[in-house]
RNA sequence: GGACCUUUAGCUCAGUUGGUUAGAGCGUUUCGUUGACAUCGAAAAGGUCACUGGUUCGAGUCCAGUAAGGUCCA
């Protein structure tokens, strides 16, 4: 067997085991009968994407889930791919093309899908290698793309089903327009944010009564020239009066009414309100209340047209801006311009103020709005932490229909024709069912020279809500078996962040619902049983990690520094369930600390003695032997069975930072600090050694297999230098985790019963070793090791120390201990188990032990108030449980024993 | 305006149903390379659990309110 080199290096092993682990075929899901199946659908990373510490914290997560099934003996399979991403793509694209002074229009819509492919094929996708150094066990023969020609089919025959069905219309409405990437975009694609912009006050002449004016307050004067009325409330006396009258609109002049509507705000500004139908969504509402007309002054990119007058046409809309309040200030129709703060939403991805724009567009009324909102409410669906629950019905109450259109090239094409030579602008919704004027399928119609495609392509969400079903060959019948679909689907776990409730959770919800396993229960037509949200990952000062601050390591050059284990464990480790995580790099320098500690205790055992046949929990049980056990080893499999079962639990409720706690505490403190430690003693006398090394064997075994799921190559490394595994088979693979009882009845069965009381002492023995120490650091002999200590105790607590004393020594770094009847005069500290000297009499400096005495007695009288004052109480004393009270007691009756030999030390200085 | 989250050691955070003297990592101080590991070991210092009230024999934990910071929705 190899020999365990002196520290980790991390590069060569991940190299090695990930290559091993796809040449085996390790990753593949597979339908197995015998097998509970246990199935992740990867939230798919744009593909323009890079791997960054979100996705790191993300798809850490989904590896642990998978890889813990696996040894759970579940049948696993992590589903990878990448979403097209409409918007992010064809800009990333146009971009490049700018380079050569070229835009899309250039080549033509046929030619620069072409030009996006051909990107897609060299550059998209790189994501998906980072996985891979990451240790993601996808299933990447199994890779999917939102555009491959199957996916893209479901996509398409849902929209036509959904159209069948009723869910979806055309409409002329307001929507939200981005003028850079000049498509409409859904309302959760804008982001409010508050802006500090200014506000002017115009002022309207009355065409009747010049030198008269009426006020109104905008933030937008370019927009005047599409003003077509002005509106007041109907009960706003100042106004009464007016209503009716026409003032001028004071750019690109013309007369227009004085309305009344209940909408206009009485309280802001003067209460009178432009009313600009192209530009404003509750101004488009009045207007149609009132039939006016619409005149829009903009244009698609954002430029000002022809009806916004001679002086602005051509302008961009902020340089209009500028222009018109000049133009107003020239004409002295500009009141004043005050400073103002207001909310602007802005386009998601290209991060410019949206217009409110009338447009047709293509609409979805959700479908299985109803069944959503009981799917989460009656915990068919769980969401961890349970509170998103909350946000996530709220949107549904109030949901609003999806605009599911994008004026983009790059998607999927909407399959709907137009009879040539229609006006698109006059269709109505008959028209949408009449089959001689609108051709809807997925096919398109026999007779394509008579019709024209819809240019519009579908939002890139409606085709990633598919993403549970339609990555398992839905809605092809063929393809369904053979992937598994049916073994599969509903997905055990969604692993995601909150910011993503709305544009996925929520949509896939629906759409599981309404096309998987049409006439069944819901608990078969749910996507996931689970879903579970994680934190966002923030830098130092809390602010959101992203590329434009430059404030987010490269979760690469953290893979070359620590190791892929070392970030995965550090991230688990900060990263507690559902709250926000502040980045500190030292926490992953401690995963990388913790893969050497694990590397160098398993060295440890090679280098003690011989390695035994490990490559069976029974032949590791049979090395055992229950006569040699002492107090540690009792302890140790304590612990270890403790942890085991807390790691449990944590699975169980998606405790993830918890669990990898709880496995360093352990590995770390008691296993490593203590049980390593006392095994040195151990390990020295033939007749303890054999089965100490069996539980050390034990105790590296279960602790491989508990830790792999979080750091999967160290551990599948260790597992195969340590023999654990047959040539030729992996951990990750053909190992089987087992639980607590598991352990417990195959060492009963070997004739080990664990003693708890034994156990227990091991924590009086670990003190009364911490107190040693810290006596001789009072006394400035850390670091000797030849220090005589004499212990003034009871018989039994003398039995206890005896039978460890050979440990005790070497752990206090003493020469010896001796047993005494009283000892005067030397600095002592009162442990558990007996009253504690240090043998050094001559050298003690009297004063500064009183008062080192004196400080201990006092800090320990307080608590003894304290307890005493409780157990005065009547009310305690009869009202507390037993336990509690007797508990309490008992703490008491130490305290003053404490105290006691405190009082008698401290007088025996003088 | 509505909803939710956070506030515990110098820093970042744990703290499960209320019950001994509130924990961890990092940082700090002192000591230490005795053959697993200096990516380490030992010892130590460090907290009015944001504030105010309430419930309770007992509150970091439950309830109400206040303040500060943050997120989402409108």
């Amino acid at each position: 067997m190899a020999e365990i080199t002196k520290s980790y290096e991390s590069r060569d092993v991940e190299k090695k085991w990930y290559a091993a682990w796809q040449a085996a075929g390790c990753f593949a899901g597979k339908v197995d009968p015998q097998a509970q199946a246990y199935s992740i659908a990867i939230p798919p990373p744009n593909v323009t994407g890079v791997l960054t510490m979100g996705h790191v914290l993300n798809n850490t997560i989904q590896d642990i889930l998978i890889r813990r099934a696996r040894l759970e003996g579940k049948s696993a399979l992590w589903l990878p791919g990448t979403d097209h991403a409409g918007i992010a793509t064809q800009t990333v694209v146009e971009r490049q093309l700018r380079k050569d002074k070229k835009t899309r229009h250039d080549f033509g819509r046929e030619k620069f899908v072409e030009k996006v492919w051909e990107w897609r094929e060299e550059k998209g996708g790189i994501i998906l290698e980072q996985l891979r150094r990451l240790g993601a066990s996808c299933d990447w023969n199994r890779t999917q793309f939102t555009m491959d020609e199957h996916y893209s089919k479901a996509v398409l025959e849902v929209f036509v089903k959904l159209f069948e069905r009723g869910h979806i219309y055309r409409g002329k409405r307001m929507v939200n327009w981005c003028p850079a990437s000049q498509t409409a975009l859904s309302d959760e694609e804008v982001i409010m944010k508050p802006v500090n912009g200014t506000i002017y006050r115009v002022r309207y002449e009355l065409t009747e009564r010049p030198g008269e004016f009426i006020e109104v307050k905008t933030t937008r004067p370019e927009t005047i020239p599409g003003d077509v009325a002005i509106a007041v409330h109907p009960d706003d006396p100042r106004y009464t009066a007016l209503i009716g009258k026409t003032v001028w609109r004071p750019l690109n002049r013309a007369a227009i009414p004085i309305i009344a509507d209940a909408a206009v705000d009485k309280e802001f500004g003067s209460g009178a309100l432009k009313i600009t139908p192209a530009h404003d969504k509750v101004d488009c509402e009045v207007g149609a209340r009132h039939k006016l007309p619409i005149i829009d002054v903009l244009n698609a990119d954002g430029t000002l047209n022809a009806f916004a007058g001679a002086e602005l046409a051509g302008l961009d809309r902020f340089a209009g801006r500028k222009k018109a309040a000049e133009l107003l200030k020239e004409s002295g129709a500009l009141v004043a311009e005050e400073a103002y703060a207001n909310n602007v939403g802005y386009s998601e991805r290209a991060d410019v103020p949206i217009e409110p724009r009338l447009t047709w567009q293509w609409w979805l009324r959700y479908p299985r709005v109803e069944e959503a909102k009981a799917a989460v409410r009656d915990r068919h669906i769980k969401f961890y932490p349970e509170r998103w629950s909350k946000v996530y019905l709220h949107w549904l109450e109030n949901i609003q229909d999806w605009c599911i259109s994008r004026q983009l090239w790059w998607g999927h094409r909407i399959p709907v024709w137009y009879r040539k030579g229609l006006d698109k602008e006059t269709l109505v919704e008959t028209d949408l069912r009449d089959p001689q004027k609108i051709h809807i399928s997925l096919a398109g119609p026999a007779d394509p020279e008579n019709w024209v495609q819809e240019d519009d392509v579908l939002d890139t969400w409606a085709s990633s809500w598919l993403w549970p079903f339609a990555t398992l060959g839905w809605p092809d019948a063929e393809k369904m078996r053979a992937s598994g679909y049916d073994y599969f689907y509903p997905t055990s776990t969604l692993v995601t962040g909150p910011d993503i409730i709305f544009f996925w959770v929520a949509r896939m919800i629906m759409a599981g619902l309404e096309f998987t396993h049409p006439g069944e229960p819901l608990e078969k037509r749910i996507p996931f049983k689970n879903v579970y949200f994680t934190g966002i990952i923030r830098d130092q000062q809390g602010r959101k990690m992203s590329k434009s601050l430059g404030n987010s390591p490269d979760p690469l050059d953290l893979i070359n520094s620590y190791g892929a284990d070392g970030l995965r464990f550090g991230i688990i480790s900060i990263a507690p369930q559902g709250q926000d995580i502040r980045f500190q790099e030292d926490r992953i320098e401690g995963g990388k600390n913790f893969c050497n500690k694990l590397w160098n205790a398993s060295r440890f055992r090679q280098m003690s003695g011989e390695m035994a046949d490990n490559s069976s929990i029974a032949v590791i049980v049979a090395r055992l032997d229950g006569a040699k056990f002492d107090a540690d080893d009792h302890a140790i499999l304590d612990r270890l069975f403790a942890v085991t079962r807390e790691v449990d639990r944590c699975f169980a409720e998606f405790e993830f930072s918890a669990a990898v706690q709880a496995l360093y505490g352990f590995f770390w403190n008691d296993f490593c600090d203590w049980y390593v430690e006392v095994s040195k003693s151990k390990l020295q006398s033939p007749d303890t050694k054999p089965n100490c090394l069996a539980i050390q064997d034990l105790v590296l075994r279960q602790t491989l297999l508990l830790l792999h799921p979080f750091i999967p190559f160290i551990t599948e490394e260790l597992w195969s230098l340590l023999g654990y595994g047959a040539a030729g088979s992996f951990l990750m693979r053909d190992a089987r985790i087992e639980d607590a009882s598991h352990w417990v009845m195959a060492i009963g069965a070997r004739g080990v019963l664990l003693d708890q009381t034994q156990a227990a002492t091991v924590e009086n023995v670990k003190v009364f070793v911490s107190q040693a120490r810290a006596l001789k650091a009072d006394h400035q002999l850390a670091s000797r090791r030849d220090v005589r200590f004499f212990v003034t105790t009871t018989d039994a607590a003398w039995t206890i120390l005896e039978a460890s004393l050979g440990k005790i020594i070497r752990m206090a770094g003493a020469v010896e201990i001796l047993r005494k009847v009283s000892v005067d005069g030397a600095p002592a500290v009162v442990t558990p188990l007996g009253t504690l000297y240090l043998d050094l009499a001559s050298t003690v400096d009297a004063g500064a032990e009183k008062v080192r005495l004196a400080k201990e007695l006092e800090q320990l009288a307080k608590h003894i108030a304290g307890t005493e004052a409780r157990l005065g109480n009547e009310a305690f004393v009869s009202k507390a449980p037993a336990a509690v009270l007797e508990g309490a007691r008992k703490q008491l009756a130490d305290q003053r024993a404490k105290r006691d030999e405190l009082t008698r030390l401290l007088k025996a200085l003088g």
